[in-house]
DNA sequence: TCTGGGGTCCTAGGACCC
DNA sequence: TCTGGGGTCCTAGGACCC
């Protein structure tokens, strides 16, 4: 049977979740930012129609937003996810295989559902607008990849109700025609930079390109898979159990720039401790890190990057080693005098918790470091973030840390911040 | 003054082994 | 003068996604 696939991706998602909560915004133009009040990350169509694009920084566009009394937001990523649980548990009841993509994208395997698809997936929209209170588009085709460019003709033609099904031949070719090849899920600028050499500018003519072995060239076997997929085929199949991270990064910006190197171990033992709570999260241990540190690339000063490993002798996931070593690679980093913009850390070589090796080395008590961990993670879940936190991480002269200067309450999240009616 | 953060997959090429 | 062939594993880096 030919596999049905829907794909409802939530509308200028960020956005709609600011919204839900200030009704007064409706059609006024809303815009969230990213960490550090950077670039925009999320637009709604009336802040689009102002020209401000995807990952314009905000400094750039300020004058302009507060000329149309645009609302920006600072990024309330607690908020975001909660909201996104809620509508990931409403389509759980509408499709027996649900894959979560992203924050604000599912797949639906639709098959085998019977009657009008695009009058189902109407009742779907509707019953997320009502019950969630955010706006959603959806697509329906045969795969994956052609799910997704159904789903961008249903977000852009406003007639259609927000739910387009690539139905037939006629429909596919003529949707196929309308978008760019660098619109095609798995296509990006290179790819579609060396597509369009060779005269193939939208989708269509990437489907019916015949020279697979150009294609195979271009962009090895994703690519070719993607091609196949626009011919209707389903290659690419939903997941729907949630996997395990194969690695764990946790960086931020700074909001101001750090010289010194107290104050860079600082920033990283913060961020190896949340690093280390994913990883306890997902039950798993890791044997490698990586510490990277650099300086602001879009600023006239001296530049520095530098990035090195630790391997250890056996899998951990206590917080207190990886700050030591993460500690021990920084000060092999470090050079003195220049303007430190950026602290990374990234966690690999992960497997689960219960089969960790021991190592004849490193003499570690394994279930002392298990007991402690556990207790400071429940302590934190009740008591709130970094209620316990290694000293390494401060307690406060954080002048690294993020500007967040147009943050919304935690409407959801902060019993304090409940949204009060009057 | 001011430009995000967190992931995955694939391939080429080096190291190493027999 | 002249220096094999094949396989596996690992890593860095490219490309892409949201």
């Amino acid at each position: 049977m030919e596999k049905i696939i829907a794909l409802v991706d939530c509308n200028s998602f960020y956005c709609s979740c600011e919204r839900l909560f200030r009704p007064d915004l409706k059609n006024i133009p809303v815009g969230v930012l990213s960490n550090n009040d950077g670039c925009f990350v999320s637009r709604t169509k009336e802040l689009k129609a102002l020209g401000v694009k995807m990952g314009e920084p905000y400094f750039k566009v300020k004058e302009l937003c507060e000329k149309n009394n645009v609302a920006v937001f600072s990024a309330n990523f607690s908020l975001y996810t909660n909201i996104s649980d809620r509508v990931m548990r409403t389509l759980m009841n509408f499709a027996p295989e649900v894959e979560v993509y992203s924050v604000d994208e599912a797949f639906l395997d639709l098959t085998g559902v019977q009657g009008d698809l695009e009058k189902y997936c109407k009742i779907v929209r509707e019953t997320i607008l009502r019950d969630v209170g955010i706006p959603v588009s959806i697509g329906i085709a045969s795969s994956k990849t052609l799910a997704k460019v159904a789903n961008k003709i249903a977000k852009n033609y406003d007639k259609l109700g927000g739910v387009f099904y690539l139905s037939d031949q006629k429909r596919t070719d003529w949707a196929l025609e309308k978008t760019k090849v660098g619109d095609v899920w798995g296509i990006g600028s290179r790819s579609s930079e060396k597509l369009n050499s060779l005269g193939i500018y939208n989708a269509k003519q990437f489907r019916d390109y015949k020279n697979e072995r150009q294609v195979q060239k271009i962009f090895t076997k994703l690519g070719r898979m993607t091609q196949d997929e626009l011919k209707g085929k389903y290659c690419f199949e939903l997941s729907t159990v949630v996997e395990k991270k194969k690695e764990i990064i946790s960086s931020r910006t700074f909001g101001s720039p750090v010289f010194d190197i107290g104050t860079l171990r600082q920033s990283i033992a913060n961020y190896a401790t949340l690093a280390c709570e994913k990883l306890r999260h997902q039950k798993s241990v890791c044997a490698s890190i990586e510490v990277i540190v650099r300086t602001n690339p879009f600023k006239n000063v001296t530049q520095y990057y530098a990035a090195r490993g630790y391997k250890f002798n056996s899998h951990t996931n206590d917080t207190r080693m990886v700050i030591k070593y993460a500690w021990q690679v920084l000060d092999e980093l470090y050079r003195h005098g220049y303007e430190y913009k950026k602290g990374m850390i990234r966690i690999s070589e992960i497997r689960d918790g219960d089969q960790g090796q021991m190592s004849l080395f490193e003499q570690t008590d394994n279930s002392k470091s298990e007991k402690l961990m556990e207790v400071i993670d429940r302590i934190n879940r009740r008591e709130g973030p970094q209620t316990v936190k290694s000293m390494a991480c401060g307690v406060d002269n954080k002048a690294w840390k993020m500007k967040q200067e147009l943050k919304s309450p935690r409407y959801v999240t902060g019993w304090n911040e409940l949204r009060k009616c009057y």
